[in-house]
DNA sequence: ACTATGATTAACTAATTAGTTAATTAACTT
DNA sequence: AAGTTAATTAACTAATTAGTTAATCATAGT
């Protein structure tokens, strides 16, 4: 399987989102990881998905002791946000023709990033 | 399933991607979709993987006598370009902490969209 | 009516995924 | 050395996915 389509599966987990969006705020033990969801899953579970983000390269692991401090890894990231930007531009293009557009257009900068 | 795991889940695959990719060019039917991939599966797994991107609301079939016309819909897209973003700070902020923010930051404007 | 074209549906198979519990590994604590 | 904590691995199951071929549906053209 292609790295991309790894990243897009990794992410099409809402567990996995949380479990990213929680490493976003910073370095975090599997433990520490697995905590908001071990009243609906054991912790092998957790560490089934952390092995998905792992293989998909947007999770890496260090080791301290017998914790496993986990980070996040932008790089995998950043190729799936520039695949979709890439085709961004047609699909906004798209909605125009539907009419649409300036509905979206008028939510405001959502869209828009730092310079 | 919700919404943004099935988007992601229908772009976790080659050939859907390829399908977003043509269909961001302007609207097509199942058989000028398929066709650049009945070399490697069959117009049913084609039309499987329209049911696919059909079902996460990527993409809304029309009628037109015996064809079935294709388009991208873009809505979705946004939501998981905005799931990305909104996590993305936090990623090039974990990237600079590991001293590698720079080198990406080098790379150009990539990452800048469209006022 | 008959035939051709475009597309879907049905029925099936093989591979993958997401979870389980039980056992194991690795390192620290006393 | 014995016990505790953090995490992984093993073995298994149920559900989902991606593909197949054959049959069917829908519309057009003659």
């Amino acid at each position: 399987m292609d790295n991309l389509s790894r990243t897009f599966a990794a992410l099409a987990d809402p567990t996995r989102r949380a479990i990213l969006a929680r490493l976003s705020a910073g370095e975090a033990n599997v433990s520490d990881l697995a905590q908001p969801f071990l009243k609906d899953m054991s912790l092998p579970a957790v560490t089934k998905h952390l092995k998905v983000l792992e293989n998909a390269g947007l999770v890496s692991k260090g080791r301290n002791a017998q914790w496993r401090p986990c980070r996040i890894n932008g790089e995998p990231l950043r190729e799936a946000v520039d695949w979709m930007e890439q085709h961004r531009i047609a699909w906004e293009e798209q909605l125009d023709r539907l009419g649409t557009y300036l509905k979206a257009k008028t939510k405001g900068a959502r869209h828009d990033h730092k310079k």
